[in-house]
DNA sequence: ATGAAAGCGCTAACAA
DNA sequence: TTGTTAGCGCTTTCAT
């Protein structure tokens, strides 16, 4: 166990060729007389030598490594988009530099500005309005957001957030379901989407959309939020959440609370995360293809940074799906037995 | 918006100095006159340089960056450590590469290769059985293991298993549960401690303990191998569950199948993943404090990095944290309502 | 088919 | 206090 790697001059000389053969050949830029092949092949294997990826990337100025920014690797769909871009990444021989900014927004541009002088291109999910993310562009470095963007000219690809609570307040409205309210995530600029989306739909049934708030993402929060939507004056029979994170949260308060879930009220989430399955009752959620986000958006960057142009933006599709925390409304029978 | 970044010459040249002066100017390793550190930090914001980490880790050697190889970061356990190991890094001015093999272990060993060639040093978390784990110590960086290890020499941090079953398996002894069931993960290597552990309490009550296996370390292999374990010629009153994901997914096949939990069955999981809380019924687990050993690893390999040389292992202990999916076991009454 | 030599952007002696 | 210079390990013309 030597200390310091070979490098491509120790096998040059052990081969008896120079230095430029030995790099041709390893990066199979071109063909030598099958003796030569031979004896590097050998050289190599005994030496053990690996060409530096570092040196290379000085030259060629490309490092094979893609940067992905995310919020916080402990919510679930920033886990299935880190999935998604690694299965892809590893696919392309690109390695990921991951930063989990953990939801500081103080510390984000740093901590991109940093990330982007080591890599190729970038996966960023950020809350930033869009007005406060000009700076981003300034990177020098392809970006392909983890989100739509309206105004900044940047690769993006996120879901139809309107449709998604559309969808989820249809589905309430077809329950029976009249006083319904959303416990959103102001903080998130999707968030107002998201209230649109519900709001819409319930103005076509001439409804109105009670919006509360959480503090956090998390399942945390949604425990904490659940008293004041739950024992406020305005009782809802159904609750849209922001994420899964926040209904899970909210549904296990309500249970302690006293509440039957779904009869008593009706709980939906957003995400799909894999533990909505395993809740109880089963969370109704939207799948809005976490991974799949991860996937793409990460082939769009690759795409990019291999000269392609493809088109700017790419809107997912949610899709409804319907499990046990939702239920038809049956009009106010006793809360408890 | 230029495309090509200006370099140390372009600020020396501006500047009016030698590159030697920018350099040291730059790393804070000379202090300079008044005069000259003014013009240099005005032409730097001027031209906005930032410097080449790749060019200075070419000379260095230190590419302030650590690898991390998980196996699953959609198994809450490996991304608690995710979440460890960033905090502890971007604390240190370090960032992540990370690698998820995806429990795939033929891919493991070159994945973790290619891995250690653009990091200073290595965090990884592998299911190899020690004897094929060897090639780890020629990889010339240093490397923390995410399991303790004993005949490798190298720095390693695990929990003691043993103790975590042992611990489950005294507390359902205690609840009066006679007949303990282990439904196992076989291909980690940590497993046999789990079921030595489980198998010397059991036999200081003169019990034997039933293991069963389950494919994967997931909530759909749990809830696979529910109805071997449950249905089977010898159905426990008690299973003990080789991880959280797996206790869940076992638990909610056993609520489809008509046991009632816990009343028919007590089960345990392993880890404390957050969502265990939210299930129903919340699930009895043992902490192993994921996140502390993504911290402490980190935190152990960036000391090895700057020449400390601090003991080889460290051993966390399991926290036992009851819930509602373990109760006292009442001799066999009616299964069903 | 193979090699010599000029750097990539930077740091680290060593000089002045 | 500041500058000169020799590389780090590699790729890439341009020769041979």
């Amino acid at each position: 166990m030597k200390n310091t790697s070979p490098t491509i001059r120790d096998v040059a000389v052990a081969a008896d060729v120079s230095v430029a053969t030995v790099s041709k050949y390893v990066n199979g830029t071109k063909r030598f007389s099958p003796e030569v092949e031979l004896r590097l092949k050998e050289t190599i294997g005994k030496l053990g030598y690996r060409s530096n990826p570092l040196a290379r990337s000085m030259i060629t100025g490309r490092t094979r490594t893609i940067g992905l920014a995310i919020l916080d690797i402990s919510n679930p769909h920033f886990t299935n988009v880190v999935k998604g871009a690694n299965r892809v990444a590893l696919e392309h021989d690109y390695t990921l530099l991951l930063v989990d900014t953990e939801e500081n927004p103080t510390r984000e541009r740093a901590l991109i500005e940093a990330l982007a002088q080591r890599v190729d291109g970038l996966v960023i999910s950020s809350r930033l309005p869009e007005d406060e993310s000009a700076w981003m562009l300034d990177l020098n470095k392809p970006v392909v957001m983890l989100r739509h963007v309206h105004e900044l000219t940047m690769p993006n690809i996120g879901i139809d957030n309107r449709l998604a609570t559309y969808m989820l307040a249809r589905h309430l409205l077809n329950l029976g379901h009249r006083r319904i309210a959303y416990l959103g995530f102001g903080h998130a600029p999707i968030n107002d989407e998201r209230v649109r989306g519900a709001r819409e739909c319930l103005a076509e049934a001439d409804l109105a959309l009670d919006v509360y708030d959480a503090h956090a993402p998390t399942a945390a929060a949604g425990e904490q939020a659940c008293s004041k939507v739950l024992l406020g004056p305005r009782r809802p029979d159904a609750v849209i959440c922001y994420n899964d994170l926040i209904a899970l949260g909210f549904m296990k308060e309500a249970k302690s609370l006293g509440f039957r879930l779904p009869q008593d009220v009706s709980v939906t989430g957003i995400d799909n995360a894999p533990y909505g399955e395993y809740a109880e009752p089963r969370l109704t959620t939207v799948d809005t293809q976490s991974e799949k986000m991860g996937e793409l958006a990460t082939q769009k960057l690759i795409d990019a940074l291999s000269g392609q142009t493809d088109t700017a933006h790419l809107i997912l599709e949610p899709r409804l799906i319907v499990r046990e925390s939702t239920a038809a409304y049956a009009a106010a029978g006793p809360k408890k037995t």
